[in-house]
DNA sequence: GCTAGAGCTTGACGCTACGTCAAGGTCAAG
DNA sequence: CTTGACCTTGACGTAGCGTCAAGCTCTAGC
């Protein structure tokens, strides 16, 4: 299989100019080249393009994604930690989404807003350094090889806490307590201790604590934006209680 | 409260540069300047620049975002468009996640690559017409008055059923089905259409029915992202049965 | 065989959103 | 009264393309 520039361009969602521009730079050359000059590509230049647009998306710039795509070779490894970085994208965004919500509350009640927090998630520059410093470094071991370790009589114990977690969630919820009653705050408290049990959290994985609070806050926002969670809570409402439970946990005690 | 340049410039997570520039071009005009000449910020320049570089991030130039900030002074009502789209986003962040997990995939089982797919969720150029575009159009009345709408009879008969559905999912899960079984594509198709039960789904919502097929796909992805998901299904396993359920569904159904 | 139209090529210049010096005033601390 | 951090206004540089311009190529229809 074979395209040219065009089908290129349309299938990934770019132009034919980009096309070129890569070229010329050397980051992305045509499979072939016909006689009178047109460019042809084929699946493999497919999947590098991906890369390249995926790196390009999380803010690299072309010298620096070159190096990357020189340094892995092994296509499925990287695509990998391509992952990683969109996971942490993702959780960006749900502190963006925290910071709005949180501004919009401020102004409606006409609060003193917390500067600092008004901004969570907008940084977007953390990448370019750390993406080609950490490349070497294969910490990218971990996967879910922790779930599969366990035991059965651990993981029953696991699904078990979880549950009654969940369920304790939604007897607050349906009681009509405050986000901010002490029994609300005390399921907070037990969801954090809980979910630093699990690898992959900032404060298990990395140690670097601060973390912690952008990330049960945006826990949090998910809950809300996921329809299937929010159902099983009692609809937004319920999602929205754990949320504001979760926010007002992690600015008293992180 | 006041702040300088440095001050605003660190909290918001831009560099001072950006902000004369911003003033250079009437973006975000200091709120007061000193007899020396320095700028000085107060929280209201604050909110209006959460709102640019939040636009900014949307991928909108700066021209746009000043046209933008100009027609909507409601700040409260704007920022809730806003979130909008950063929930647009944080979809448009799934389904990429889903293509690279395709590739991946697909990579490893050398299997023939569907090179639509793989690019699902990489054109970021859809806003740029349509933010100016629908700006106008308030269709944006519709919140959680769907839930707060229902009865107490329908708000149980619904609890009840996404919690069957939940639990049908386990047992599915535990019982070690395949994600391609009649079973789990039964369950998948009960999901679907539960889903397209609730309003702001795309299929119910915009009737645009291309849309529900990214859309399932990402929450798919949602689900094994979230470990507080993951652990009421059985771990990340559970998780990815359910993903791959509804990958498959989509796929072959929609 | 001729022509129209869509698609391809290589330049080359333009543009946006800043980065990056340069050259110099301001201000609190010691 | 100096040091060092912070501020100012220019002014030029740069990345990643967009956007013509001028011309070659291929397919389709008459």
């Amino acid at each position: 299989m074979e395209w040219s520039v065009q089908q290129i361009a349309r299938i990934a969602g770019t132009t034919s100019r980009t096309l070129r521009h890569y070229d010329d730079v050397g980051l992305l050359k045509p499979s072939r080249t016909g006689d009178n000059g047109y460019r042809f590509y084929n699946q493999a230049s497919l999947v590098r393009l991906q890369r390249i647009l995926l790196l390009r998306d999380l803010g690299l710039g072309l010298p620096a994604i070159a190096e990357v795509l020189g340094h892995e070779p092994d296509a499925v490894k990287a695509l990998g930690r391509h992952l990683d970085w969109l996971r942490q994208e993702q959780d960006r965004l749900a502190r963006q989404v925290a910071s709005v919500r949180q501004t919009i509350e401020a102004l409606k009640e006409g609060e003193q807003i917390m500067a600092e927090k008004m901004f969570d998630g907008f940084d977007h520059t953390q990448y370019k350094d750390e993406v080609e410093e950490r490349w070497g470094k294969d910490a990218y071991a971990q996967g879910d090889s922790w779930w599969r370790g366990m035991g059965p009589a651990e993981k029953d114990a696991w699904k078990q806490r979880s549950r009654q977690l969940g369920s304790d969630w939604i007897a607050a919820a349906e009681s009509g307590a405050a986000a901010d009653s002490a029994e609300a705050q005390e399921l907070a408290r037990r969801q954090v201790e809980w979910l630093t049990g699990i690898p992959g959290t900032p404060a298990s994985a990395t140690g670097r604590e601060g973390d912690l609070k952008g990330y049960v806050t945006g826990l949090g926002e998910m809950y809300v934006a996921d329809p299937r969670f929010a159902a099983n809570y009692g609809g937004e409402a319920g999602a929205a209680f754990v949320r504001d439970a979760l926010r007002i946990y992690v600015a008293k005690n992180l």
